[in-house]
DNA sequence: TATGAATGAGCATTCATTCAT
DNA sequence: CATGAATGAATGCTCATTCAT
């Protein structure tokens, strides 16, 4: 595997995943993301040791990316309900314009991709910050008490229900429709 | 003569739940189900034309179980906050305890088996319950206005994350535990 | 195997024989066989041990058949140009309005089915009263010396042939038609 | 990187032409074909889409060497009988020495590969010199008035026939063999 | 006898992977 | 580096055959 041409390998996982998109885990082969990718086959075997390999690969990229993305804006020097807020729109634009990766991620961790091992670990140390907002809510009072664990299921669940169901019947992600959905979040959340 | 036994239908059903559970849709086999149901491989294109037949007719049967299921209890002179906590509860208990269903559903919603037809509309019917609910809450002022489309999104998305969260760390699911989701789900839509 | 119901061996094998003429031997199975005699597979297996016997089966009935047919008002006494004639309309006739069995008796000799024993010595006897007639003609000089061998070669592959045209195109097999094709066989052979 | 090998394509329909002949259609797998050729079964869907592709490749091929050689030699400036006879003469070689294009021809028309569509129009221009052979024969008076159309029957079915024989019993093509059927066929045919 | 559910070997085909060019 | 022909294991599915009813 060389590590040459790294535009390749972004290729590479940006046609993964469209596919991904269309065809959904079962329907991805790689001679379908070679021609996709307007590659020879043998030449995916370059970047990637094998499917696995890639697919693998693929998932860092999206966790990283997901994680890179929703923290946009955000600081803990802000108010909670604002750092909530900033969260909120960061995660629900990301996932409505990335339909593609929710289900990447929703079918890779059920199938025979997924390991136990180091790959998985990737997810956590990324949400650190949404942790410690979490903490500071909770000692501020400003949260129920005893529920944080709660929370990051309502935000990343919710957050998908609406990017699923925006993707069969597409909506516009208005200013209205991001402070109706928030208030959902911060009324089920908040002390 | 041996007659063609309904109950292998349900045995495949099974057993094909199951393997989804472990290996998504991707792993998914036909030697494997039969395997798994204890059975050679013709056997099962005695009940099933072939393996879109089979997905289809599971997906049929897992969603006229769940519709089945979440209104248990359920009657439309209930007020309209005890009307949401026995649905809420229904759901959340069938999700935790059907967590392969879930993966089911979610994962053939993006797969080459989905198709635009007849057997997409088994959903809708089965939720008028849910609706009528909804919209007497509304007509009495008890939900925020003008938001009743969110509310299925942050019941069903919130579950199954739930769902999907206790299948990775298998958490009881308590009085307080209810209590407490609910209370979130309750809060988030009440006016 | 019982013989009880000699009707339904014949009934069995008229279902083969026009499906032959439908899909050929490549296209032949059980199944069909079974469907196209209203009758369930596991009755076939009553009347034959299995497909390899039916086809066999199949084989020396269509020789039979053939044989009880091309000599059809025949008689050693007749002329022998007369003797010809007769033979040569009778198998124009069968030929032509029983395709199948050509296509049946085509497929069978290249095939897995050909066995070397027995049932291929069917063939012979039956063809005597053409023998004894190709030798009372050489006797009498009427018939081109030392290529009697020839002649049966000359009949069955000029009449098949004619057969396949007829199926391809159909036509009427009116005197004029018979009487032209066998004056074509007459003057090929006569000396 | 290897180059996809137009000789490859030869081994392939040549080993088909060899399996038909000894297992007729009925008999021909794609293994069987794979093996016979001494590649693995996934080169052969290099080469072809699938097995009728296979099959259609073959059709064409067969009818295009037959043309190609029954002309040998002939030529429109020869008188009637002897054009025939450089016909009849290349003809019979051509099918006893190939037996198993005869197989697979006759075999193939009578199977479900057969479709009605253009491949099968190979069959018809190839012919041309034929059909104006009998024409020409016709005009100078050579030939049975209004029968030209039983010829290329008892042509091809003659030959046919003779090929078929001469397989069960190899004979050899001796000039009084060609000699005494070319008479057999223009005697039939003349005047 | 007649049935057709059950079986599993075998087929057509696909696809992850290798490797000669 | 890149290619794509070659490989063969594995899949979806069919069908000859058996056998419990």
């Amino acid at each position: 595997m060389r590590l040459k041409d790294e535009q390749k390998i972004d290729l590479f996982l940006a046609s993964t995943l469209t596919l991904v998109g269309q065809v959904g885990l079962v329907g991805l082969t790689m001679p379908l993301i070679a021609k996709r990718s307007g590659v020879a086959i043998g030449t995916l075997y370059i970047y990637f040791k094998n499917k696995d390999d890639l697919i693998h690969a693929l998932y860092k990229e999206v966790k990283k990316r997901f994680g890179a993305t929703i923290f946009i804006g955000f600081s803990p020097e802000l108010p909670v309900e604002e750092g909530f807020r900033v969260i909120w729109e960061n995660s629900l634009r990301y996932a409505v314009s990335n339909f593609s990766e929710q289900v990447f991620l929703q079918q890779f961790i059920a199938s025979p991709y997924k390991r136990e091992d180091q790959a998985m670990a990737v997810a956590r140390p990324v949400m650190a910050p949404l942790a410690q907002l979490l903490e500071r809510g909770q000692r501020q009072g400003l949260l129920k008490p005893d529920t944080e664990f709660l929370i990051p299921s309502l935000l990343f669940g919710f957050i998908q229900q609406i990017a699923a169901d925006s993707h069969e019947k597409p909506a516009r992600l208005t200013k209205a429709f991001m402070d109706n959905s928030f208030r959902f979040f911060w009324d089920a959340i908040r002390a």
